[in-house]
DNA sequence: TTGTAAGCGTTATCAT
DNA sequence: ATGATAACGCTTACAA
């Protein structure tokens, strides 16, 4: 593979390198016919700046680097298009790289990326932990880094949160508002600081609507399906099923859905079950599933947009921005 | 951001960067004692080579570009995972950009990733398109590149394909066995040759079977959940069900089955929904959806081992595999 | 408006 | 075993 350079076309036109660059970058004087030539028999000749080499000289890569836990489910991926748009619209290019919710492959995965030369990183940590001391040391070294979503409201850095605690506080009170009076909460993992923000808005909504103790219960469950079939089959079995179940996510809520009508239970008018993180399969499946829906394209564009903030202007003042969602009610919560 | 430099290491020790540079690059003769003591001040100083400068000297990046139609869907997550495994073993990175099912994106996103001197591209294309013109060119000027998918199985270049027609064939094979008389098949786009092979196969099957004409139909449907709601619709207000759906994908098929329940159909007694490209939905859904599982895995690692090749042993002979699949048979087929 | 040349951080060839 | 130094392909003062 033989690259056409910068010289080749210098030399063919009997100009100099500085004129055939100064033709790819407009912020240097040049005569405009020649900067038409140079570029008309540049792309004849098949010629293109050599990113590497720019990159080199520049000290600026115009990539940015995501880290996120997976990309199999929807949530990331809609973040990483929106991320995408705004980027791209900007001339840079994204770099993802999934950690497979693994706390060494994520710190690999950042290293490798900062010392490609990122010119920044959105980093969606798989949960609080020990890496995070090393990405605030690089950022306080200059590296402009946003996080996003597995994150503690406290850290100190820029970051983009979603209000679990208030969206999990109104799917609860809507469950109690519909006179659900036993309700248990399928949780997600105990080190995992969404989970925990979700179990909080549950606990505030039955305190508020005073809901005895006995008639609750969190039940560490996980984030997949096969584990809402699990923890749900064994509800089943002690015959200990509650009137409505306020799950981690639409996965474990469909695992769920899918063990009670197997079980030949009825939803809704058996037990109520509520979702969260709404996935598209939310309108498909029978009943259709209430959920909360997070705003993943403006996740994703809050995200870009405070990183190139962060790029342009430097790392100074760090900004925590907390989105909002929906609840959309559906026939999974609602006996008429 | 301020990178610590190989001369930095070099001034600090008194030593040449030369030595620096052997001390990180094994080929090199140097005395093992230099050698530690050069990698102990360097991890000390923070110092690691910089991956963009030794890209320029090297002209080689062990960096692997992917370009796929979309990854919102499972299907080329998996893929891109397993593709990610092989290659990241080997000490080489994955640079993934979707293409939003756009070809001028897709053309774009090649040409970004060839400029940034990618040691080799896997390519989905979003379909049977005029880029590829170009990329052969590319390929044959000495770039190893990889198709997967969406290409024709007599492009010649190397590729990875699955069987479509073929395990189409045997889909509807199983729904004729099960007695259904009339089937229609809701399809993919015209351009996309793996919905034109799955029509073959599809076609194959009736004819082996002696179907007449009038007892099956190809409707042009598309690949989202809302176009096969909108095609069954119609068929419900045309009153012009068949025994039997056979869908391009999971994800249409289940837009099928919703819209029948909602009208009261029952899936399968009333009509029978076979899907394609198994997501990990089919077993959640109710009824559980018969489907043809893709080795996603298996495409993924074929990929990029067979990308290894060409890196490694260069572009000479081409190789094409096509890879088989599992029909899942599951309720939604099966009358009891 | 154009050219010259130093520099970006490496690798690799050639001396020593 | 080690050091100088010319590449790699580009940007960008500075000079002309």
């Amino acid at each position: 593979m033989k690259y056409v350079t910068i010289k080749d076309v210098a030399k063919k036109l009997n100009v100099s390198i500085s004129s055939v660059s100064r033709a790819f970058n407009d912020k240097y004087d040049i005569k405009k016919e020649t900067k038409e030539l140079i570029l008309k028999t540049a792309e004849e000749m098949g010629y293109f700046p050599n990113p590497i080499a720019k990159k080199l000289s520049q000290k600026k890569t115009f990539n940015i680097g995501i880290v996120v836990p997976e990309f199999i489910n929807e949530f990331y991926s809609e973040i990483i298009i929106a991320i995408q748009d705004i980027f791209t619209s900007q001339g840079y290019q994204i770099l993802v790289m999934q950690s497979d919710e693994n706390q060494e492959q994520e710190l690999a995965n950042v290293k490798t990326l900062m010392q490609n030369m990122m010119d920044g990183l959105i980093i969606a940590p798989t949960a609080a932990n020990d890496n995070m001391d090393y990405y605030l040391k690089q950022r306080d070294n200059g590296f402009p880094i946003v996080f996003m979503n597995r994150v503690e409201k406290s850290l100190k850095a820029s970051k983009i949160l979603f209000d679990n605690e208030k969206w999990s506080f109104f799917a609860t009170e809507h469950l109690i508002a519909q006179g659900n009076k036993r309700i248990f909460h399928l949780a997600g993992h105990k080190n995992l600081c969404v989970s925990g923000e979700r179990i909080k808005g549950f606990i505030r909504a039955l305190k508020k609507h005073n809901i005895p103790k006995e008639n609750y219960k969190i039940i560490e469950t996980g984030l997949f399906s096969n584990q809402g079939i699990d923890t749900v089959k064994e509800l089943i079995n002690s015959q200990n099923l509650p009137d409505a179940l306020f799950c981690e996510n639409d996965h474990v809520a469909m695992g769920a859905i899918k063990i009670l009508k197997d079980s030949g239970y009825r939803v809704p008018e058996d037990i109520t079950v509520m979702g969260f993180t709404e996935t598209r399969m939310a309108e498909l499946i029978t009943p259709q599933l209430s959920s909360v829906r997070q705003p993943t394209h403006e996740i994703g564009k809050k995200a870009a947009e405070l990183l190139l903030k962060h790029i342009n202007n430097g790392n100074s003042d760090q900004e925590t921005i907390i989105m909002d969602g929906v609840l959309n009610i559906r026939k999974s919560t609602v006996r008429n």
